[in-house]
DNA sequence: CCTAGAGTGTCTGCTAGCCGACAATTGTAT
DNA sequence: ATACAATTGTCGGCTAGCAGACACTCTAGG
């Protein structure tokens, strides 16, 4: 994980589909669904370290998470960079799996992962035959559509203070703690390692956040969104 | 058409909603499937200044453009920002009906229009009974929700020349002509008016496009191509 | 308990792009 | 024709945020 000020264009995309679709609320299946779909594909077990699926890979399948944290990261596993961390609820892989490219990051089992993996080729089939489920899909891609592209905006004209801000507020756990280091956070954001540290310190002048090594505490939630804007 | 250089958040939303939904291959229903959804909706023609739809009404119907073009707005009808056009092929609205929202902007005949108006309470049982047609929307809306994504990408990080060319590039037409204010451009990439003029002449001080009144001549897509990076 | 690697805190340029302002040009409606 | 509106062309000032550099701090593995 060296390459950090250096954010390219790709580094980027995969930080955007992170941030996109690791959100645990796209999920577009209810547990009815899923035993609807239990023709679909199957349940599958990973030990840490292990892969879903690669980038580059003939997208054949998609995931859904059941347990554990998926990271999903790009580039040569020596030097992999880390682009977001999914968990479970996240369904991943359908993009590419729909759209028949191949997949654009690498999904990796930090824990143990338990997760219910589509076919496509067994999929399509069972879709066709679940209109009601292929419509909640749909739904629920263009919602994440229109969320994406709002999103957008609050990444294109906002200051970095403002970006950092929003992150914070989604990205943090019931204890109100995210644990991502700044440069990860920088290439979350597309900015610079440097700019996120001084928003940080901003934040903590304020009182409204704590940091610490690889760690940011969460103080004041409200104020944080109200910095963010309107998400 | 006033307010320029003041682009609001929400103004650029619809900027994005625009440039990505306006793309007339954003098409997923082929004739056949019309026929399928026959039921679904009806042909309507639109004279010159009707709406389709407001801002802020209940989204029942999406729009797929068959003739004419339509011009995508938001605000008061007096002061109304004209955010992007569209033409034949493309798909409007579907987001908010499918989503269940109101519309996020106006949509309004410029010329004689006819489009095909899907109703959301017959569409979604047609749906039911046709799912090769919903997935193939689903295909679609997820294909354009890759699309959204790299094109994020290539906003995000990249000086306005390369934006500009990159508008220049998908926009212009048969004959490489693209006729669009500066100050709309601007509005569509989320720039100020004055750094679109600036790159305008850059552009044109290398020979690879001309400008007029309103208007923009493309003399060398391979070239813009190439400044606006890979999309 | 030490040490190497990862992560954080800061500083100094530097520059793209925003903003406000205003003149010059082109279109349009009377 | 002619006046008004929309658009383009340009300046100068200003600021956010990037890049490079470097010291300091934390943490995990022997």
């Amino acid at each position: 994980m060296t390459i950090v000020n250096e954010t390219p264009a790709d580094e980027q995309h995969l930080a955007w589909l992170a941030r996109s679709f690791g959100r645990p609320d796209y999920l577009p299946l209810s547990p009815a669904d899923l035993e609807a779909l239990s023709n679909a594909g199957a349940i599958v077990k990973k030990y840490p370290g292990t892969h879903l699926f690669k980038e580059g890979e003939a997208a054949t399948s998609a995931f859904l998470v059941r347990e554990g944290d998926v990271d999903l990261y790009r580039g040569p596993a020596a030097q992999r960079e880390v682009v977001g961390r999914v968990g479970p609820g996240a369904v991943i892989g359908d993009i590419a799996m729909f759209s028949d490219q191949p997949y654009i990051s690498s999904a990796r089992a930090v824990g143990h992962v338990t997760a219910f993996r589509f076919d496509r080729d067994r999929l399509l089939p069972e879709l066709a035959r679940s209109p009601a489920i292929t419509l909640r899909w749909l739904v629920a891609s263009l919602t994440q559509l229109e969320r994406t592209q709002r999103r957008v905006l609050n990444l294109m004209h906002r200051t970095v203070i403002a970006q950092v801000a929003g992150l914070l507020v989604n990205e943090s756990d019931e204890q109100g703690e995210v644990a991502l280091s700044q440069a990860t956070m920088a290439t979350l954001l597309g900015a610079s390692r440097q700019s996120v540290n001084e928003a940080l310190n901003e934040l903590k002048r304020r009182g409204q956040v704590e940091t610490g090594y690889r760690l940011v505490r969460v103080l004041d939630i409200a104020g944080l969104s109200q910095i963010a804007g309107r998400d």
